[in-house]
DNA sequence: GACGTAACGCAACAGCGTTGGCTTACTCTG
DNA sequence: CAGAGTAAGCCAACGCTGTTGCGTTACGTC
């Protein structure tokens, strides 16, 4: 996949450098070596290296000079968004929904297309590879990949839809694999809940260090973002807000549990409540606030989107009667920017992510 | 305290392979030089030039060698726990429980206090800086530093003790930073929760990668090993699983929610109804599996260790209910192995993890 | 006692960011 | 309108990391 693990560590932390450095460059319109060297924590001159292997590949390139006084004017350098594309596709039981970003994460195109029928997974894979392929045809950079983004248990390591207990025909399909043979290009999958937050940290590194998105679609998910680190979970299934109770004795949910948020939130739109359903949601936000602290949470999803005012006051109001004690906590709470392209920019960030992300660890003990 | 930012990026590869080393001979009594490399990823050369720092600086050593056919005998490794020492002090209401615990995380000497009442913050640190000193005299290794774990929020970077609503002497304490003048040595302050699983994961590295711990002591605390970090939080507030809403208009919390988990566990525990204490507990538990994928729970605390086995078994049994759909995901239950000084023992962890932990990012995007 | 084998050390090497000195390009002064 | 002052940026040497290639050591086997 792409980033094939480097001979030497030196050369991780040049990876990580240049990662670095395109993180910064990608939340403002240009920088200059003064301002990379104070973010990275290294010298102008390194920072003169490191600009110098990005323009050589092509990701950045000189952006003029200003003069703020005596002296030598300060170059200004940019991100070069066309050098580089990635395809996203967002697939649910109804729907494939696509587009092409650049290396800023901008939608280059998008396509939609209805899928009647539940797919027996091979030809799901020639439905994905049309679209990725229609998709490939428009802007110019190089192509680094495609990613998946759907619903559900998925094991992003594998590549691999895991499947719900209910009968399923993608059940355990090598979804990574056989596009990937389909399209002879890298390709990630990945929970959609997850692909959302990254679409969303993609385009404004930084601020999103410390944040929970809530994704409300058929079902409800939560995926966090914990000191600038998507989690994804022992087994990759982390997310699943919707089956966390908050009702002990509630309604029963399909996991087989009783007062899982979703199926009490779902209950409460059936029965017309509403505001109901958006203390639900409230709860589930305060709870996450609780128990990770994060400082920012975005809400996004087709079902959030109906309700978003109502949602975005009530997870308001909840957050302050729950942190009243800590005037000192800030919650900011925000909708996606994205709207109902959020999951399959967010899949596409993903292949982004992963060819000019910064790299975990250094290191681990094995 | 203690680590200085390196000058140069290459100290940091440096200092996370000896971090690395550090960690796989802690989780074993001897290692060889190809373990080493294997576990590391790097050529055995280099575990030699790492070897060489590590035993220069006396925390590591040669442990004789092993034949294991034709050929040199292999040269085993093992850590010196005794090099380097730490306390950790556990800090309540009541009590003032303290710990002198050697490289590996092994208790040399224990000590506890009971303070009748409140103390004013001067006061508070004297009793603290007297209890470090008595422990400071046993073992003989460097002394690294002491941890001070206690529960509330705390802010752990600024090492503050931030206090709740209620009237509160501690509030706002500089605890960190007074008894640093005290005692002249780095000192370390952190909330009860988290430093638990500092202690936990020190002493078994990388088996709680992603693992929870749940302490249920006066109140209820969550804390969480995500990919091998410990979440902290945006504001260092992260743990507070006790003020998460397992029942929504359930009974009220001091918190102003209704429903938290800790006010329904109360509310049970006064009823007489330990099955539902232990039920309130699982729920707890099973949302943390949710949400973020672990598969390690360790409980501790005071209070769990009266009801452990009814704990034990309802949360098995809510993990059986929880995840029936999902047979591939094993999440292994177990109680804390340190009993009643866990929390002392994690604070002092603390210390030990932050000289001779692995560093977490080798760089952000600043 | 000679041979094959495996662990290990030494020395040269590539590549990272750092350092110090020099060049470039601008503004301000007389 | 030169000349001084200033700030940005390049070049070359350097220290440090892990890597590579080759020689040394210490064992079992024939």
């Amino acid at each position: 996949m792409g980033a094939v693990r480097p001979t030497t560590p030196l050369d991780r932390v040049a990876g990580a450098h240049d990662a670095a450095v395109l993180a910064v460059a990608r939340r403002g319109d240009s920088v200059s070596r003064a301002d990379l060297a104070r973010a990275l924590q290294v010298t102008p001159q390194a920072i003169s290296k490191i600009l110098g292997r990005l323009i050589g590949r092509g990701v950045m390139t000189e952006a003029g000079t200003i003069v703020s006084g005596p002296g030598k004017p300060t170059t200004l350098y940019r991100i070069v968004p066309s050098s580089r594309r990635a395809i996203g596709l967002h697939l649910t039981r109804s729907r494939v929904r696509g587009v092409v970003v650049d290396l800023t994460g901008e939608i280059l195109e998008r396509r939609e297309l209805e899928i009647g029928r539940l797919q027996p997974v091979p030809e799901l894979i020639e439905t994905l590879a049309l679209e990725a392929r229609a998709l490939a045809e428009v802007g110019s950079g190089e192509l680094l990949g495609a990613g998946v983004g759907m619903p559900g248990p998925v094991d992003w390591g594998e590549g691999v839809y895991r499947g719900t207990a209910q009968p399923d025909p993608w059940r355990g399909a090598s979804i990574r694999q056989l596009l990937l043979e389909e399209l002879g290009l890298p390709v990630l999958l990945d929970h959609d809940s997850r692909a959302a937050l990254v679409g969303e940290t993609w385009s404004q590194p930084g601020l999103l260090d410390d944040a929970a998105l809530v994704l409300v679609e058929d079902g409800i998910g939560a995926s966090l973002c914990l000191d600038g680190n998507i989690v994804r979970g022992a087994h990759s299934h982390a997310g699943e807000a919707g089956h966390t109770v908050v009702r002990m004795d509630g309604v029963p949910c399909s996991c087989g549990r009783h007062g899982c948020a979703q199926a009490e939130y779902q209950a409460a739109l059936e029965a017309g409540d509403e505001e109901l359903a958006a203390r639900i949601l409230a709860t589930i936000v305060v709870n996450l606030v609780r128990l990770v602290d994060v400082d920012r949470v975005v809400l996004g999803g087709r079902t959030v989107y109906t309700h978003h005012s109502a949602s975005m006051d009530a997870i308001r109001d909840a957050l302050a009667v729950g942190l009243r004690a800590e005037p000192w906590v800030h919650v900011e709470v925000m909708l996606s920017t994205r709207g109902t392209d959020l999951i399959a920019v967010g899949a596409a960030c993903e292949v982004l992510e992963h060819e000019y992300g910064i790299p975990q660890a250094l290191v681990g003990p094995g």
